[in-house]
DNA sequence: TTGTAGGCGTTATCAC
DNA sequence: GTGATAACGCCTACAA
């Protein structure tokens, strides 16, 4: 009864098996094994039994896009990236899907590319998949893309910065914040001319945040910020010329340290210093950002701030899992979790007044 | 008739528009507005402007989920990565979502860590997102896998390695020639001993099979293989012990030439040179695989293998188009694009015999 | 160019 | 513990 194939011209799916064929071949109603999938202790043993026997058989496997249709959300995390290609997103995104694995979620990504119209158009995709969630990489969105988080009514964490006071949970550090940390790190070694070094191209913006924090920092105290910015596309290539600009001042008057916008810039020019006659971190202290694998191994080996990627792409996707389990968080929760950024001192910050 | 609301419980979804309110508003039947989405060449213009109105003004974006089901696949692509966190997977991911981009296709990414068990499972988890396509970065799957690529009867694509007589589509480079490529780059210069120097928890096994091409050419010059295995999980560290356990030769016995397994360990090896009292590459010639963006700046400059990893990403993306567009291959039909893998070479393998 | 009918494979709801 | 029924939001097929 309630035969399947009414008329001549039904559609019909190619040819994989649908919860309705498990069910007869075991007997039992297609709402049973939907049980079996997704709560299994309201199904008899005898009956799970069964039903994995004949799922394993024939090679059952729900189709995720009818049950998201279904119950009315996808199983899908969505993510935005600002730039896929690099190690620090990267990291991030391995740190997501590894604490997704288990949940049963997917993780769909989207790459920015540190555009904020990238973005907005992102997450317009995204929208259509009726996530269980979003993570985003940046804060400032615009206008439209923040209409229609709010309107999500979906979990949305802000992951890798950290700005205090936005509507959703933050996972990260503030960018701003390490800057400042860095210039710190050479004033209190009793540098007065401390240059922060960036690429004219440089399209991640949290450097720029970074050179805030370092010219907030100078400010405080008392002095003069130095933001060197170079017109050169390749990180290597800027930081040698950055390296090389400093080594053709006059030796009592060029920068006792330079900061660089990250650890490639800083790598360029530790090794560009020798063909300047420059040695490190004798005639000029270096520090970068980022912690690259390269940068323990240089000779000067790099002093930088290392950040918790790993942790905090394994954070966010953690807060959404609790999310969905727990609900939204209550009223006051805390919703900035501050994953650290750790200086990490080698070699090369060692000043030489 | 057919009411709707047929009882008083009836389920709804939060609060996002469907299609039938956008039909609502206009005034005309919702598969007019799905006709508007998916080939609106067959909506007149008058009404199309009066939709885009509409649709712009409550933001209303088609969901994802309904429409993959209703037409039977989703709108996915699916990839399977070895190693998410390497610049060469996150490369190819960058490939493949430059390409997918404007196609409305959403790239779906599992991680698979080199592992053949961890492969399986994230294929049998894609199978139930009805993917338009699958990408795999490998060849050698388990029988499992190998059994539900077959039935799922949609393009399946095997990126990164090529490897002849597969009856997926294939896009890349024979890994097992490179290792040959970079050995008679040192047989040509008249090197005799030349070592293949990997470390003993290399997951990937593409490092085992460019040892493998290293030996064949070996073996075909007359000379011994000599595959050096370093228990060293850091690649840089590892690089460096290889580096150090050949300075503890004499000069007449030691390899001329050493082949890492990657760039990273070269690096190591490079860096580490100096403490061991060793020129390079007078004392030793060097050489490794991947063009990491460190290796041009080290000095001396790394001869190292570039493989097109954004290109082959993108190629593997497009290939999924066009085999949408055109169906499925025909019977002959070359499924074998091979991606350039290019020899670059620079200052470190230049052999001082 | 536009509309009607019904199904895609699953799950929520209510009933037994 | 198990089942009948009706959605979920869209698209294919066919009709006008």
């Amino acid at each position: 009864m309630t035969q399947k194939q009414t008329s001549r011209t039904t559609r019909r799916k190619a040819g994989s098996y649908t919860i309705h064929d498990v069910a007869a071949l075991a007997g039992v109603s297609s709402i049973t094994v939907s049980r079996y999938f997704n709560s299994p202790e309201k199904v008899s043993v005898a009956l799970r039994e069964r039903l994995r026997e004949i799922i394993d058989r024939i090679g059952y496997v729900p189709s995720q896009v009818a049950g998201g249709l279904a119950s009315g959300h996808g199983r899908v995390v969505c993510a935005v990236m600002q730039n896929i290609a690099s190690a620090t997103f990267a990291d991030l995104v391995k740190g997501m899907t590894d604490e997704l694995q288990a949940s049963g979620l997917q993780l769909l990504l989207a790459n920015a590319q540190y555009s904020q119209e990238l973005e907005e158009q992102a997450i317009r995709t995204f929208v259509g998949w009726h996530p269980t969630a979003l993570i985003l990489t940046r804060h400032d969105h615009t206008p439209a893309a923040e209409a229609m988080l709010r309107a999500l009514n979906i979990p949305v964490i802000e992951a890798w910065g950290l700005v205090p006071g936005r509507p959703f949970h933050q996972v990260g550090f503030p960018h701003i914040e390490t800057g400042a940390i860095l210039a710190r790190h050479f004033l209190e070694q009793g540098a007065t001319r401390i240059q922060f070094v960036m690429s004219h191209t440089t399209e991640d913006f949290r450097a720029k945040q970074r050179a805030q924090g370092y010219a907030q920092a100078m400010a405080s105290a008392g002095l003069k910020a130095d933001v060197q910015v170079i017109a050169q596309d390749d990180e290597f290539e800027a930081g040698a010329m950055g390296i090389e600009a400093l080594s053709r001042l006059a030796a009592n008057c060029r920068p006792q340290a330079l900061i660089f916008a990250n650890d490639n810039m800083a790598a360029g020019a530790i090794l560009h210093a020798p063909a300047c006659n420059l040695v490190l971190p004798r005639d000029c202290a270096i520090a970068g950002f980022g912690d690259a694998s390269i940068s323990a191994r240089l000779r000067p080996a790099l002093t930088t701030l290392r950040p918790a990627r790993y942790q905090i792409g394994q954070h966010a996707a953690r807060t959404v899992l609790q999310q969905l389990t727990l609900g939204p968080a209550r009223d006051n929760t805390v919703v900035e979790d501050l994953l650290p950024c750790e200086l990490v001192i080698r070699e090369s910050s060692q000043l030489h007044l």
